[in-house]
DNA sequence: GTAGGGTTAG
């Protein structure tokens, strides 16, 4: 045995026992407390024994658990385990149990810990104010809120509960489970509050989406007169990171600078991380340069911003600099750079991070292979992706999520569904993931329906599901549900950031409830070019050109930089308003004032506006002259505009532009088909038809949905699948009877049919937007009340009909 | 002895 001893100790062995005993005791305790290895602690433990030195309760036997504790692997920990087990006849000390719980708790194994206590317990020790805080620690690893109140209860009991490290761990344990205002109860109940108290209230705080309070409470010590140590200082950095508050955060540095408390690397690590939270990269960066013991989690901190930034490019960079110059990478490191690949589509980086990944052993980690999955899912390898998924032994809700979340980027929303609907566990992403695939595959209606679905299991939506929503009610028009969505987000607390903010505008302005719209656009906290966009778009919906324009000019002021988006919009409203001069104006200050060339969509916008007012020629002739080629959308455009002119002569030219650059165009042969018969020529509309035919084109019949009560119905035109049908007939007659009774003659000029005039008026009666005018007038009360008044619009979408009615005399 | 940094999916 001696041979293998390490060296320093064979120098130490006594030749005489009873000489040498004082100096061999503290020299052996000294011994064990050096040991950096289980292999050398139980050759030191055996000799010991064999000297007769090492038994249960004495000092040598504390300080063997304490070494194994120390050393802390799950083998060390369960050596001094056995040891302290194994005559089951000795007793061994409350230090030694103290010491055990302590070691099992901070290596994540919460359980053993309890499992240990207990077994304290059952032999008759009396756990003292050293048990709890360990135990506490075990308690909040395993998150068993129930074992720690057990645990607070026999603190209570045995009058230990007024200890400040005691209570100081409640504080902590009750945030971890999530109930920090069970942890300032006991705060508040503390007659003696120290710099650890504060912190673990702070720190509860911050970790609990409650990061105001965390500053404030933080102000608070100070004014207390608290000294904060570095670690209150983390906390508090985390907690300013957490609210993205630049000033906070900076008022919160200038407080350490003054206090003059040294910073050290996790303060470093903390104050990067906040200002890059925060956006200011240039002070993140200065601070880290600076930094000359920089470590892994820096680099770690500084890749994983960029990536939440969206800024995967800057984020490989620093992998270069790691690889260059820093320490190896760690999960952490390859979890930022696959998440960047996944964001740049990067499958070279992407599978040699993989390989790294599996070369380094670091695939034990759930986290890095979901993010393996999403990266291939992401660079459009699905089969690379589910390889992985098949082989990963614990697939989470967030791998799932994953794959759902790729498959619907690929398009196929059918897929993603069925594995939802197959899914054991979903989470609230599950739920997002699968409503804003719906919202962009245009199933509003389902996106609805699900949102519905989720509710009904009692689980509630946040900002990401309520921008899904308010685009599906949006696009549904359906004002009724708007309405009940912005009740949503009040009742529900949810915030409304850039994002959802700009999804409500927008709804309101597609539901036609400009001034709904305009409320909620004015009582944004932020607005960016995209909210301006939504704000002047609801102007454009209404044909009000001078309200865009002076939303415009009011953004400018403001320094928002103008986009392409926003002068697609601005467009939009001159064409709606019939603006010709205002369009003209805007689109040649894009150029002069704004330094932006117009792209290919802003020509057709003008194409658009002038078609719009008749300006045929004009519209031909900047097409002509635009610096590219024209699209099938502008030649659409134009035919849509010769449509309205009925310029038969152009539309057949345009249309033939059309058939070359988009053949499989369904709307040109309907739009010529259109144009034919408006000018009476019926046998070119047969000769369209028939190439319609052969084509195997099909138009997709127009819809027109109202909402009643919250329901969505959708109507074709001569439509009578409707389960009220009848009382729809009935109430078209009734609306024919009224309008012919004041002398309302319908104008078949766009029945665009070969048929006669009376079939035309029939025609006309039954078109899609009347059967839904005339089932919203049956249903609803105020549809009841409109029937007999008809003094305004009924209906949250735009109506043809009523325009019609309204027009013939009705208002 | 109690409190502290970087972590995937929508």
């Amino acid at each position: 045995m001696a041979t293998t001893l390490h060296p320093s100790s064979i120098v130490l062995v006594p030749t005489s026992v009873k000489e040498a005993k004082p100096r061999t005791t503290n020299s052996s305790q000294k011994l064990l407390a050096n040991c950096k290895t289980l292999n050398e602690l139980k050759q030191l433990h055996c000799d010991m024994m064999k000297k007769g030195l090492c038994h249960k309760p004495s000092g040598h036997f504390n300080k063997l658990v304490a070494a194994c504790v120390q050393i802390g692997t799950l083998e060390s920990l369960d050596y001094a385990r056995n040891a302290v087990q194994d005559d089951g006849v000795s007793m061994p000390s409350l230090y030694v149990y103290n010491c055990l719980i302590r070691g099992y708790a901070s290596a994540g194994l919460g359980e053993q810990a309890i499992l240990l206590y207990i077994q304290m317990v059952v032999m008759g020790m009396v756990p003292d104010n050293y048990t709890f805080p360990f135990l506490l620690s075990a308690c909040s690893k395993t998150m068993k809120l129930w074992e720690g109140v057990q645990v607070h209860g026999t603190a209570v009991k045995m009058g230990l509960d007024g200890d400040t490290f005691v209570s100081n761990s409640l504080i902590h344990f009750y945030a971890e489970c999530g109930k920090v205002e069970l942890g300032r109860k006991v705060f508040d109940k503390m007659l003696e509050r120290n710099v650890v108290s504060w912190t673990s209230l702070i720190n509860g705080y911050a970790g609990r989406d409650m990061a105001k309070e965390a500053v404030s409470l933080f102000f608070q010590m100070v004014e207390a007169g608290v000294e904060p140590n570095p670690v209150t200082m983390v906390c508090v950095i985390s907690a300013c990171a957490k609210l993205k508050d630049l000033e906070l955060g900076k008022k919160v540095c200038a407080y350490i600078c003054e206090s003059g408390v040294e910073l050290n690397a996790l303060m470093v690590n903390a104050l990067v991380d906040m200002y890059m939270k925060c956006g200011d990269i240039c002070s993140a960066r200065r601070i880290f340069e600076e930094c000359t013991d920089k470590n892994l989690v820096m680099y770690n901190t500084i890749m994983s911003n960029y990536v939440y930034h969206g800024w995967a490019g800057d984020a490989l960079v620093i992998l270069d600099e790691i690889l260059r110059k820093g320490p190896r990478p760690d999960k952490v490191t390859m979890l930022s750079t696959i998440a960047a690949c996944a964001h740049l589509g990067d499958l070279s980086v992407g599978k040699s991070s993989h390989a790294y990944v599996l070369r380094n052993g670091l695939e034990g980690w759930d986290n890095i292979l979901n993010a393996i999955v999403d990266m291939y899912m992401k660079c459009g390898e699905r089969g690379a992706a589910c390889k992985v998924f098949e082989h990963m032994p614990n697939k989470t809700v967030v791998t799932w999520n994953s794959l759902i979340a790729g498959l619907v980027r690929d398009g196929d929303v059918e897929s993603a569904w069925r594995i939802f609907d197959e899914m054991q566990e979903r989470d609230l992403v599950s739920w997002n993931t699968m409503i804003n695939a719906l919202v962009q595959a245009s199933m509003f209606e389902e996106a609805i329906e699900l949102f519905r679905e989720m509710q009904n299991q009692g689980i509630e939506g946040d900002r990401v599901t309520m921008v899904g929503i308010a685009s599906a009610c949006g696009y549904l028009g359906a004002l009724d549900l708007a309405k009940w969505v912005c009740t949503y987000i009040e009742k529900n607390d949810i915030h409304m950031d850039l994002q959802l903010g700009t999804a409500v505008v927008d709804m309101f302005s597609r539901c036609g409830d400009p001034s709904s719209a305009m409320h909620v656009f004015r009582r944004m906290e932020e607005r960016d070019v995209s909210a301006w966009t939504a704000a002047i778009g609801v102007m454009a919906m209404e044909g009000n050109t001078e309200g865009a324009i002076e939303l415009f000019n009011e953004m400018l002021k403001q320094k928002v930089k103008p986009d392409d988006v926003v002068f697609v919009a601005l467009l939009s409203a001159c064409s709606h308003g019939g603006s010709v001069d205002q369009g003209r104006q805007v689109f040649w200050s894009m150029e002069k004032t704004h330094r932006t060339s117009p792209q290919i969509v802003h020509y057709g916008c003008m194409v658009d506006l002038l078609g719009r007012a008749g300006l045929l020629e004009e519209a031909l002739h900047l097409i002509q002259s635009m610096p590219m080629e024209p699209n099938d959308v502008m030649w659409g455009s134009l035919l849509a505009a010769c449509r309205k002119q009925k310029n038969v002569e152009l539309a057949h030219y345009a249309a033939e532009k059309l058939t070359q650059l988009a053949p499989e165009r369904v709307g040109v042969h309907v739009l010529l088909s259109n144009i034919y018969a408006s000018a009476g020529k019926w046998t070119d509309v047969a000769r369209v038809r028939l190439q319609m035919k052969e084509k195997g084109v099909q138009k997709v019949p127009g819809s027109s949905s109202i909402e009643v009560h919250g329901l969505i119905h959708e109507f074709t035109s001569g439509d009578e699948s409707h389960a009220e049908n009848t009382q729809i007939e009935l109430m078209l007659q009734e609306i024919n009877c009224r309008l012919s009774k004041i002398g309302y003659v319908p104008d078949t000029t766009n029945v665009l049919l070969d048929v006669d005039e009376q079939e035309k008026e029939h025609l006309l009666s039954r078109h899609s937007e009347k059967l839904a005018m005339a089932y919203g007038l049956i249903t609803t009360a105020q549809g009841k009340l409109q029937l007999e008044t008809i003094t305004g619009i009924i209906f949250s979408r735009k109506d043809i009909v009523l325009v019609e009615i309204i027009g013939n005399g009705f208002s």
